[in-house]
DNA sequence: GTTCAAGGCCAC
DNA sequence: GTGGCCTTGAAC
């Protein structure tokens, strides 16, 4: 159980990938605790003979959705403090320090170039560099190139969802192109002129991610040694793998950041979301700098309604509700339009607003939520004749809770918190959160209802607010409404957010204390806001706070129908969605 | 001048 | 088609 909220212990050691998970020697491939989902493991040997290419060919439908990128979900790392669950998702690279894991200890770590050795994320063997967006081997680099650029269509006559590792890399094209785009490797990292040589605008990412594992390596170093020293004399430390407190280390793979998106900027060019949101970025700036980019992601709405928007054909996310009167080269960067939500006119003056609620606000990072669900859509459903819209929906609600739960991990109150702490809230109001996000898209956003991917299929963007009931729709409009009468804006809903959070009533935690402190701090914050900001909304705080319940309720539905579909097996296994699922019924 | 991630080449 | 090795050229 990834989430065990009741056997911590459990938490942090079932989900380390075992270090030669991905041993490009082993036939079978998969680590042998590698939590690989039933409907997503290797089928049968025979299967794979089975797999063909069939250039030319349309894709039929594909429901490999959840992906190896959920097998190493690692709770440990996204609780961790100054852990950088970048992406929300795990990418699946395993990182093998060098040596055998058998007998890798602190002092042992090998003095190689970077310090580690690494294990292509696709098949398990050797890493040659950095290729397309991360760390491959060769061959991995080489089969992605051909694919993109001689536009191969592949089909697979399994399940589509074969092993892929070394030695069955080339049974099943389509697998392996599958989990080149799920481990992260950048369709627009192909040159589509094949202009040689020179460097990419991955250059600085690759710069970092050294430098990153590198720092990694040091902290895990210092932290092994004194697990050693701590362990040894208890003779809980085994040369055995598996039993070997080092064996499994497993560490996250950081370059492949999907939230970011490539097509619009470089990854180092561009100012951080938090940088926009702290207002310390000419916006117009960013406006300039994806002017000329062709838009891919098309709000087709009527004027004024938020309604749908269309993925188009080179990878771009831009929308507005008022699409329709502006010009793309003003939408591309900023999709939701955010910062002129939080800083228009109907914003009261920030003079009006506490410190404590300029900073959650300032901390808001709408640009990444929205640059997270494109990149997530379009390396879903690049080159797929149609996907499993369900599926899909669980995708990303389980990168939206990721990203719940990155923010909360650096939030005020909450980060100080004992990481026990920190799960039993997180497993109470995560549900709740998602429907909070979503209304917040969509009011303060624009997030349209509907869109239409790459390969044509209507993605229904509420059902993520209605987390999968569509029933609930007439609730959740009941809300919206009642929240939009109340003026409900940016400042109310990241302390609302923070409330839901922040529940000093929640089972079991050990610093209750702090919790209420923070929640009584925000309350009043809150409070306050809402007295000096809408003096004109009579008892506002109060209507707000009576709304919670009713989120709850439509929380607790969605909950219910998720956990239904998981038990029938329509819903993705190995996801954190499923496993806060099934911690709340544990 | 060096680095290194692109694309290209070609034996298999 | 694959994958190991080579060439290229912008960034440093």
């Amino acid at each position: 159980m990834l989430l065990d909220m009741e056997n911590h212990s459990t938490l942090l050691s079932l989900n380390m990938s075992p270090f030669n998970a991905n041993s490009g020697d082993s036939p079978a491939g998969a680590p042998a605790s590698s939590p690989m989902p039933p409907q997503y493991g290797s089928p049968p040997i025979s299967h794979y003979s089975s797999c063909q290419q069939s250039m030319g060919m349309q894709h039929h439908q594909q429901s490999m959705m959840m992906s190896q990128n959920m097998n190493n979900l690692d709770a440990s790392y996204i609780f961790s403090p100054g852990a950088n669950a970048i992406s929300g998702v795990d990418m699946g690279a395993s990182y093998q320090i060098s040596g055998p894991a058998t007998s890798l200890t602190a002092g042992d770590l090998p003095d190689t170039k970077d310090g580690i050795e690494e294990l292509c994320p696709v098949c398990g063997d050797k890493v040659s560099g950095y290729h397309y967006g991360l760390l491959t081997c060769e061959s991995c680099k080489g089969f992605f190139k051909r694919t993109v650029q001689n536009k191969k269509v592949y089909t697979c006559v399994a399940e589509r969802s074969c092993h892929i590792d070394k030695t069955q890399r080339k049974r099943c094209p389509f697998c392996r192109f599958q989990k080149c785009l799920e481990v992260g490797m950048k369709l627009e990292a192909v040159r589509a002129d094949r202009m040689r040589g020179g460097r990419n605008k991955f250059g600085p990412m690759y710069k970092r991610d050294r430098a990153r594992k590198l720092q990694m390596m040091r902290q895990r170093q210092l932290a092994a040694q004194t697990l050693r020293g701590n362990t040894l004399g208890d003779g809980m430390y085994s040369n055995q793998p598996g039993t070997s407190p080092f064996a499994n280390i497993h560490i996250k793979q950081e370059i492949q950041i999907p939230q970011v998106s490539s097509l619009t900027s470089s990854p180092d060019s561009s100012p951080s979301p938090i940088a926009v949101a702290l207002g310390q970025v000419n916006t117009s700036a960013l406006v300039q700098q994806g002017s000329n980019q062709q838009p891919a992601l098309q709000i087709v709405g009527v004027p004024g309604a938020p309604s749908s928007m269309v993925m188009g054909p080179d990878n771009k996310l831009w929308g507005s509700a008022n699409s329709t009167t502006t010009s793309p080269h003003s939408l591309s960067p900023k999709a939701f339009q955010f910062d002129t939500v939080v800083q228009g006119s109907s914003a009261p003056p920030s003079s009006k607003v506490s410190p404590l609620i300029r900073d959650f606000v300032q901390a808001i990072d709408d640009r990444e939520w929205q640059n997270s669900l494109y990149t997530l859509l379009q390396n879903q459903t690049y080159n797929q004749c149609e996907v499993d819209l369900f599926e899909l929906m669980c995708k990303v609600l389980d990168q939206n809770l990721f990203s719940q739960v990155d923010w909360a991990r650096n939030s005020i109150f909450f980060k100080d918190l004992k990481v026990d702490d920190q799960m039993k809230l997180l497993q109470h109001s995560w549900s709740d959160m998602l429907v909070l996000d979503h209304i917040h898209q969509r009011m303060h956003n624009n997030l349209p209802d509907e869109m239409t991917l790459h390969n044509g299929q209507k993605f229904d963007l509420l059902s993520l607010g209605l987390l999968g009931v569509p029933s609930l729709a007439d609730h959740f409009n009941d809300i919206t409404a009642k929240l939009q009468e109340l003026k409900y804006d940016v400042s109310d809903y990241i302390c609302v957010k923070f409330l839901l959070l922040l529940n000093p009533d929640v089972r079991g935690i050990t610093n209750k204390k702090h919790v209420q402190e923070g929640y009584e701090q925000v309350q009043q914050a809150l409070l306050e806001y809402t007295v000096t900001c809408y003096p004109q909304i009579q008892d506002k705080f109060n209507k707000m706070m009576q709304l919670l319940p009713e989120i709850h309720s439509l929380a607790a539905r969605g909950e219910e129908h998720l956990y239904h579909k998981h038990c029938s097996g329509s819903a993705p296994t190995q996801t954190l969605l499923m496993e806060m699922l099934h911690a709340k019924r544990k």
